[in-house]
DNA sequence: ATTCTTAAGTTCACTTTCTGAACTTGTCAA
DNA sequence: TTGACAAGTTCAGAAAGTGAACTTAAGAAT
């Protein structure tokens, strides 16, 4: 089964898998995050194969999350840039950034998250915006879309 | 390179993705969540080979998301539960099930997100914990931890 | 004008991982 | 004691990942 083929699941989780499952998606979005926007960057900074970068790079434009677009100053020169699809997958990697502080962490985190409207360092946390309280984890149910089974369209 | 290799790796986000980041795993975790708990219970759910199932729960057990234990009644038979540290990774499956609702949605989304103590259907965010506002990506910025350069321990 | 350098790939042989099917081992149930 | 099921393991072929060398094109330097 290959990565691609799960974009065509009912399940989320699994659409969401067939754009950052494969393996090195993730570590270029944190570099595009940091503003890396170059593939000599993206090669410096993660040590990946050229092969894979490049074929990483062309599925990401497809699946909508990067936009590749022309350097102004100097042609043949191409920027890799997130698209708001692809900004809106920063959660995601957020989140993954706590977990990893928190359980896979060696001494202090190296990085921090700042908040830039308060400027507090912060650890972000998942919120219900009906009750506005800090969403737990065994708060939670996922249950079955019923609009699914007697949908009037 | 090895997915493992990064859990040496200084950054959380590495480190994460080799525990989350290896093929089916996230896939795996997201049966956990629904209470699926044996072998062939998730072969069943997810199609997947069963020698890549056997890897897989082996190296989440060494990692310490899901524990092993003997089924009571049947000898020979097995559960593999989440362990804290493993519920910990909710707020990341839940993270990615909101962005392919939002972004790779086919319709209505196929399963909602329901917070019991307040008993709405819900749609997570991230919240800052100091200013009690809701996290824009925009408004985050990741920086180096200082005190790694100045540490007085 | 020719050579040098840099950026962004591509190609290719080799290695590792994934896959599906068949086989094994140990319960439990009839 | 036979049959079915659960939880694996084994293995050969297919797919994906890797590193090094090669290509192409634009600017800069000589």
């Amino acid at each position: 089964m290959k990565w691609q083929d799960l974009n065509s699941e009912p399940c989320s989780v699994a659409r969401t898998l067939s754009v950052i499952g494969e393996r090195w998606t993730v570590l270029i979005l944190r570099e595009c995050f940091r503003n890396v926007a170059r593939f000599d960057g993206f090669e410096a900074s993660l040590g990946i194969p050229r092969a894979i970068l490049a074929l990483r790079l062309k599925s990401m434009v497809e699946v909508g999350i990067l936009e590749k677009t022309q350097d102004l100053t100097h042609a043949g020169r191409f920027n890799y840039v997130l698209t708001e699809k692809g900004w809106d997958l920063r959660p995601v990697i957020l989140t993954m950034l706590v977990w990893g502080d928190k359980h896979m962490a060696a001494g202090a985190p190296p990085m921090l998250i700042k908040h830039k409207p308060c400027n507090h360092i912060i650890t972000p946390v998942l919120h219900c915006p009906e009750c506005e309280t800090t969403i737990l984890n065994t708060e939670i149910k996922v249950v079955r879309n019923r609009d699914l089974e007697h949908q009037k369209t």
